[in-house]
DNA sequence: AAACGGATTGGCT
DNA sequence: GCCAATCCGTTTC
């Protein structure tokens, strides 16, 4: 069921993005477990990329997560106010991440609804990287930590889609990254109301 | 030591 | 649709 470090090695950062749609993320906060199934990623390709915060092999504290092996959170605070959760994937040294972009909220709703301060569940609670981090209670304290242990983490519940189900499209925020900005490595599931706003493909 | 700006969101026009 | 909010990592002086 729960993901083991071996899946996170995977070298293909662009394939791990889009395997990860129907992946169910779960968090543990204080006993408050929520969770919700990924329909919206990003794939960031490392050193090579220049979206990517590791472009040209930059090392600095806040990048260093993703220099770490596969298998571990990268949190950071985008404008100042929105918390952003990456996957690490592939092996020491090789900074690659997926941003998990929407989630459909599965379990624990109400928490999700407390924390994003909804009275109901409609789909801008986890719609886009900020709110489906918020929604999750994914905050900063979160970045570094091991996605095998029991505060965050990530199941396998064999939701699966098929080729005409996933929509690629051109990443999202990244027009500095002048001709990496048109790869089409934002994946997302066709017709899912949690999919953030930016749908065209 | 100080300035700059972003992998966004949501409230107001 | 447009634009302000908000803060810390990174760059520059």
């Amino acid at each position: 069921m729960k993901l083991s470090t071996a899946y996170y090695l995977n070298e293909d950062v662009v394939s791990l993005a889009k395997d990860l749609l129907g992946k169910v993320l779960f968090t543990n906060i204080n006993g408050q477990v929520s969770a919700g199934i990924i329909v919206e990623t990003e794939a960031y390709f490392g050193i090579k990329d220049k979206a990517s915060h590791a472009y040209g092999g930059r090392r600095t504290n806040r990048t260093e997560t993703m220099y770490a092996e596969g298998g571990i959170a990268y949190v950071y605070l985008c404008y100042g106010m929105h918390h952003l959760f990456n996957v690490v994937s592939s092996g020491i040294d090789d900074p690659h991440a997926v941003l998990i972009r929407a989630i459909e909220p599965l379990v624990g709703i109400e928490f999700m609804e407390e924390r994003r301060n909804m009275g109901h569940t409609k789909p801008a609670i986890s719609s886009g990287p900020g709110s489906a981090a918020k929604a999750l209670g994914i905050d900063r304290t979160f970045n570094a930590k091991d996605l095998t242990g029991d505060e965050i983490w990530i199941e396998d519940h064999e939701i699966s889609f098929t080729d005409e189900q996933i929509l690629a499209s051109p990443r999202v925020g990244i027009a500095y990254a002048k001709e990496h900005a048109l790869l089409p490595w934002r994946f997302f599931v066709k017709g899912n109301k949690y999919v953030s706003k930016p749908n065209k493909v």
